[in-house]
This record gives C-alpha cells, sequence and structure tokens, in this order.
DNA sequence: AATGACCAAGTGATCTGATCATTTTCATGT
DNA sequence: ACATGAAAATGATCAGATCACTTGGTCATT
C-alpha cells in the first residue's frame, strides 16, 4: 500500500506538470531562460507530444512557463509565486471595482508602513522610476500609459516591504482590468493630485516615517474610492425619494 | 477589422478559452454544474479534440473547469474569481512560511473589523459550524483535519466582511500547502488556545465590536507567528557564538 | 422486493503521426 | 559589413484511433 497514506491517484498529468516544475527548479532556471522544445520533453518523459503540451498549457495559465510559437518553451514571470492574479478574469463589474477598491483601501496602507521600517534599496529606486516616468506622462498626457505606472507605484511600494507574499497580494489585486473599467466609467481623478500624493507616500517611505507613510496610503485610496464610489452610487438626493 | 481596436493577435487558444467562459457565463452555469463534453465542444467550435483539451487544461489550472475522468466537464468552484492561490506552488520554504504567516498578520485584523461591522448572517453560521467541528477534531484528535479547519474558520471570518475580494486574497494565503509545512515543522501551538481565541473572535464579530475583533485577530495571529518565529529562528544563545 | 454482479454506452486520457505557421539561424551574395 | 533568403528548429493544429474510468441499467441471486 502507499506509504504516505494518501492516494495515489494522481494522473500522468499531475506528475508531468510537477516534473517539469521540478525540473526548472533543479536546473535553477527563473523568469525568462529558455526551458525545453515540447518534442523534447516528450521524448524525456516518454508520452506524446499533445499531452506535454496539455501540461504546458497548465503551467501556462499560471505564469510559471511562456510557449513561445517558432521559438521555443520559457520560464514565465510567475514561477513560484503563492498568490495571483487570476489571468482568465473578465474585466469586473462596477460593484466588484468597488470591493476592489475597499480591499485595497485595507490591505495597502499597513503594508506601506511595514515598507517604511523596512526600506528595500531596490524598490525605493524602482518607486523613483516610476515617479519619474509618471510625471513625463502627465505631461504628454498619455492617460492610459499613466494609469499603469501608478499601479507599477502600488507594487513597487508593496515590493519595498521586503515581504514577497505581500508584494504578491498587491500585486494580484492592483490587476490592468482594472484599468479598463475605469475608462469605461470614465472615471479621473485629478491627476497631477494622484502624482503629488505619490511623491508624498514615497518621501514618508524614505524617511521611515511608517505612521504617515501609512497615513498617506490610507488617504489616498480613500480619495480614489469616493471618487469611484460617487461614479457607481450616484449621492441620494433626500428631496427626491 | 476588428471593432475592439486592440490587437487582433490572439491565438486560437485564446479565443476558445475566452469562447468556452463566455459560453458558461451565457448558460448561467455555476460551481459544480456540467458543462459539455469534450467531442461536443469540440465540433461546436470546429476545432480537434486536443485543442480543445488544451484550452480546458488553461481554464482547470485556474479553477474554472474540472475534468473527471469517464463523467464529463464541470464548471469549476473557482470561476469568475480575481485573485488566487497559485495551485502548483510548491509546499513553501520557511523563510516562506514566516513571510507568509506575516502577510496574514498584517491583512487578516483589519478583514476581522469589517467583518464585525458587516456581518454577514451566512458566514455567521458558517463560522459557528467550523468551530463546532474544530471542537470536535480537538476531541479526536485529529490533527490534520483540525489545521484544515481552522483555516476555514480564518475564510469564513473573511467571508463575514461581505466583500469577496477580500476573501479571495484571505482564502490564497490560507492555502493548505501550509499544513504540510507546519507538520514538517512539528510546529504545533496549544490546540485548545487556538480554539478559544476563535471563539473569542466569533463572539467579538457576532457582538459587532470590530476593535475587538480587530485586537484579537492580531494577538491571534502574532501569537501563531511567534510559536513559529521562534523554530525557524531559534533564539541566539549569547554564551555560544 | 432488495441486493449485488455484470454489462454497455458515454466520456475523458493518451497515443501516433502528420502538416502548417512562426521564429531563428546562418550561409550566401552584393 | 550588410542585406537577403533558404533551411532548420519549434510551436500550433489537425485527424483518427485506442485505452481507462464512470455511470446507469439489466438481470440473476438472495
Amino acid at each position: 500500500m502507499s506509504s504516505s497514506g494518501g492516494v495515489v491517484r494522481r494522473s500522468l498529468l499531475d506528475d508531468l506538470a510537477a516534473s517539469m516544475l521540478a525540473l526548472i527548479a533543479d536546473r535553477k532556471l527563473s523568469s525568462g531562460d529558455q526551458f525545453e522544445s515540447v518534442r523534447s520533453l516528450a521524448d524525456r518523459f516518454k508520452v506524446a507530444v499533445p499531452t506535454v503540451r496539455e501540461a504546458l498549457r497548465r503551467l501556462e495559465a499560471t505564469g510559471a512557463v511562456e510557449l513561445r510559437h517558432g521559438s521555443g518553451v520559457y520560464v514565465g514571470p510567475h514561477v513560484g509565486r503563492l498568490v495571483l492574479a487570476n489571468p482568465l478574469a473578465p474585466t469586473p463589474s462596477a460593484d466588484r471595482l468597488v470591493e476592489l477598491l475597499q480591499a485595497r483601501a485595507l490591505i495597502e496602507p499597513p503594508v506601506a508602513a511595514v515598507a517604511a521600517r523596512v526600506r528595500t534599496e531596490a524598490a525605493l529606486q524602482q518607486m523613483e522610476r516610476d515617479l519619474a516616468a509618471a510625471a513625463e506622462l502627465v505631461e504628454t498626457g498619455d492617460h492610459a500609459g499613466l494609469a499603469e505606472v501608478n499601479m507599477d507605484f502600488h507594487r513597487s511600494l508593496a515590493q519595498a516591504s521586503g515581504n514577497a507574499t505581500l508584494a504578491e497580494v498587491v500585486e494580484s489585486v492592483t490587476v490592468v482590468n482594472v484599468r479598463e473599467q475605469l475608462e469605461i466609467l470614465h472615471i479621473h481623478g485629478d491627476r497631477q493630485t494622484d502624482l503629488d500624493e505619490h511623491r508624498a507616500i514615497h518621501a514618508a517611505v524614505l524617511a521611515g516615517d511608517s505612521e504617515l507613510a501609512e497615513r498617506l496610503t490610507r488617504e489616498h485610496l480613500d480619495g480614489v474610492l469616493a471618487v469611484i464610489n460617487e461614479r457607481v452610487n450616484p449621492p441620494q438626493d433626500p428631496s427626491t425619494p
């Protein structure tokens, strides 16, 4: 009988996917490295090509690998992550958007506080680059690009906490789909204000003032949330019930 | 030409996966419902069986569908989610485990506070069921089962916040892999104490005392974190450098 | 009538082998 | 040195076949 007590039922595919991940780990491959061709994998594991491809699709779905037509199989950007944004998630509804922002307003301020205490060097520099890029895009009026860079800032802030799991959580809730949704709803805060607030947060983190960083981040996200709430749930006029 | 203005480069597989999700949405299928056979899908979309299977594997990886051998294709438990735990994640290292707990200790207390304000009815009842199950398992000494039910309690707590995104985040960071890791490290807090603390949190939420719920949750998780930290980073003895 | 063994249809899992499409490489010619 | 274009490597898709598992019904046994 099985020694682990568990059922040995794992399908060929489960084994395959696990083996391929193990292979990547053994070779110490990391994001962007080329892996191995589909055919050679099929040969190595003594299975047919379509089977290998199914296993690869599974890995691909979580960002563990990438399949580039005509080029090869590569290690993906999310290999080894614990929490991810659902890559198949549809553009969220307005309600879901509010929920998402509420979640961020709850999670990110404490993360900023930690970031101010830890201050990972690389992340600080990344924040500065994000701010510079944002300033540039405010000038040129590239609103779509600006929205992305602003998200990048929040992710870099989370990186500064030095906690990879926290960074993954924040990255997961700062998904880009949201940008589309914001544009659909024609929600735009004052872009210069956003930039100023981001700069203030960065300064607080740089100074190691965790309380200030937390408060500024909370105020910033609450502000965004207020704008969105106003759009999604227009304030009731008491005179017209 | 394309009406959406986006790049039309999406591969056949992207279209397939998206179409199948749309089909599920159109039919208003939800978790557990039977979908459609692989062969009929291949027929419907005029593609070969292996292609359909690749697309299904992609959906399967995010919990959008399930393939049951000999039975059929079913809608999965995570369809429509925004944030998920990486289903392919390896059992985390000790360091990663500490990070994960730190993240939970940061995120869950404010969630508990919201839960105490909102108090979703169904979630409250679920918490009670979890507590009852936990009490049972404390008696029978089923430690593995107990660890799972304790995780369930934290998930139910997050559910009570009424914010699906928050619940998804909490579920993602309360992955079961951690149980294995805890057992590997032989980390066990006092099980009766855990149960008592969970009961106290539940009571605070039930009473709508958000400050208390937050504090209790924080103390609870900090306690767990302290135990783990002690194991992973044994306190330095100054007399033996 | 209830139970259990057995069979058959439906369905997923895997294989084989081929062909098409894209990328990359590299020899060739200017 | 550079541009060109063929050739090789590689992923994408197809077609059809066979194996394995689940399920529901049949039928004999109790």
